[in-house]
Parts: structure tokens; C-alpha cells; sequence
DNA sequence: CCGAATTGTTTTAAGCCTAAAATGTTTTCC
DNA sequence: GGAAAACATTTTAGGCTTAAAACAATTCGG
């Protein structure tokens, strides 16, 4: 079980002849315990929010990114905050018109672009819906000191930005 | 702005008096910085395997579970250890032996369970992705040092502990 | 032994989600 | 001005996902 080059930076990675695989079972773990951690969470909140509201996590999530935008978003900030695909916010939207929770318009200055905007009902339900929401994830944290809450948003910082380089590096 | 209880441990929240609503901003930052950088991350490695191998995320994540156990599992152990519900791992399966790539068969002993394992080609394409799949891995986590690892495994198991406990309290 | 719970799986209905192609609109740049 | 590129959104086709109900088989308690 070849363990050396755990720290190693290699910055030479291109021409490195490559004869000992490298061994990445810790960054692999690491992954799959974020992964149960987010699942563990995610199921939580959307099983709450179905039994108290009756209400699916997606659109709970859309009402809570136009709630921090009075004045409205365009389809495509949506799915870009939301980091969804476009068709998937059309069709969420188009459920939360129906519902009549959002409104929906053609922008006057360019006739690509909708913009969305939680109606008076939306954002009532949303603020009710948001406020217990909080509430539960207090819960599910409750655990962890604030230090541990701050060392966990540090390590997150790094590996959110982490993952973007690798990310660019893909997709330039 | 009231900050005051931030640190105390409030054993007895059962019989307090709310009067002061508790700030709970930072749990709800620390949950949403934690669902982006899963969401990255999965949709990072979800592109990757359609691109390199044209396979989907919960196939792949399917077939690794049945690498790890020889001896094959039931689809009730399969959807317990992937979180998901009973009928999607059905469809999952259904789509796996379709393709060649699962063997599925009814229990000897209890005719209620289904068991399925890797086949031959099923075993010899999941290793080959896997192979590749933990080097995407280590590249999305490569600005963590071995330390930040570490720090990160421990404070992610404290996270699902603490949730666990949340989702029994109310759940029991 | 037999009815009642329990367990394992499938079905159903609805919604979520993606990638890719198609559509309509605006901008860019010769 | 007009073709080409870029942009915002919708459509399409297919797969994923859930919650709840239905079905089938086993276990449990009297």
C-alpha cells in the first residue's frame, strides 16, 4: 500500500510518469460523508416541508432565492443560483404561477427575458414556510459548537473553491 | 439585533419562555454552503461519467454498492444504504439487468426478496470507472491538505450524528 | 394453527431533472 | 445594413425520485 506522495504538490502532474497509483481513499471518503450528510439533511427537510406544508423542497428552494430579490429575477439567475438546468426552472415556475404564488413577465426592455416575482401570496406562505424551515435546521446542527459551525464554514469555503478550479479546469 | 444566547446550551428549552425569537443565521449559511458544494461536486462528477462513459450518476452509485458486497444485497439493503426510496431503486434495478450489467434473483429462503449482484461485464465497467472516477475526486478536493481532510472528516461526522438525532427526535 | 402485524417489493401518480435541440431575440462586427 | 454569434427560454425525450397504496410472503402471539 504505497502511501508516499500524500502531501506532495506535484506541480510537474503533466510529464510525471505515473508507476505508482496514487492512493485518494481518504478524499473518496470524504466525499461520500458530504454526500450522506446533504442526503441525510435534504430528506429531512423536504419530508418536514411536505408534512407541515404540503409543499416540495424545489419550489421551496425557488421561493427562497426570489424572497431575497424584491425586485424580481430573470429565469436564467434563477437556474444559475439555483444551479439547475434551465428546463427545470421553467416548468417550476410555471407549477408556481399556476399555484399562484409567482408572477411572471415578458421584460419591457428585452423581450428574451422573463422576470418572476413572488406574488403577495407567495411571499406570505414563504415567510410562514421559512420561518419553522429555520427553525429545523437549527435542530439538525444542533450538535455542533459555533466553533465547530465556523471551522465547518471555513473547510467549506476551501473546498467550494476548490472543486470551481477543478471545475474551470475542465470546462474553461 | 439579539445575540445573546448564541452559546448556551438551553437544556431546558422545553419550559422556557420564547420571548426572543434565537437567531439561527449561521446554521442556515452553514446548510447552504454545505448543499452547494455537494451540488457542485455531484454535478461535476454526474457530467463527467455521462461524458467519459454515458452513464448516469445513480447507476454508478448503484453499481457501487453491489462492488462492495460479493455476495450480492436485496434491493431493501440497496435503498437503505443509498437513501433513496424502495421504488426508485425498482426502476434503477430494472434499467441495471436490462443492460447486462445485474444479476437479479429471488431468494431461496424468502420468496419477498430479490437478490442482485454485479454480473461479469457489470463488475469489469464499474472498476473501470471507479478507477477513473476517484482521480476526479482527488482533483475536486486537491486544494485541501491532508489536515483540512481530516478536520473535515471529523466535523462532517458530527454533522450526521447531530441530524440523525434531529430526524429520531421527530421521527422515533 | 390462524389471524394480525410486519417485512420486502412493486405499482401508481405526480413532479423533478438533465442534456440536447429548437425557437425567438438581441448584439456584434464587418 | 445584414450575417453571424451570443443569449434567454422552451421543448423534447428519457431517466430519476418520491410518497402512498397495493400486493405478496413471512413471522408473531394467542
Amino acid at each position: 500500500m504505497p502511501a508516499e506522495s500524500d502531501c506532495t504538490e506535484m506541480l510537474d502532474s503533466e510529464t510525471k510518469a505515473v508507476e505508482t497509483p496514487e492512493d485518494h481513499a481518504d478524499e473518496l471518503r470524504l466525499w461520500l460523508r458530504l454526500l450522506t450528510c446533504t442526503t441525510l439533511i435534504e430528506g429531512e427537510v423536504r419530508g418536514r416541508l411536505r408534512q407541515r406544508f404540503d409543499v416540495t423542497l424545489p419550489r421551496f428552494d425557488l421561493m427562497a432565492q426570489l424572497d431575497k430579490a424584491p425586485d424580481g429575477m430573470t429565469l436564467s439567475d434563477v437556474s444559475k443560483r439555483m444551479m439547475v438546468s434551465n428546463g427545470n426552472v421553467t416548468g417550476l415556475v410555471e407549477r408556481l404561477v399556476e399555484s399562484g404564488h409567482l408572477d411572471r413577465r415578458t421584460s419591457e426592455t428585452d423581450r428574451r427575458v422573463q422576470v418572476i416575482r413572488l406574488t403577495k401570496l407567495g411571499r406570505a406562505e414563504f415567510r410562514r414556510m421559512a420561518a419553522e424551515h429555520e427553525t429545523w435546521i437549527a435542530d439538525l446542527f444542533a450538535e455542533l459548537s459555533p466553533k465547530d459551525v465556523r471551522e465547518l464554514m471555513r473547510l467549506l469555503a476551501k473546498t467550494k473553491a476548490s472543486a470551481q478550479k477543478s471545475a474551470a479546469r475542465r470546462r474553461p
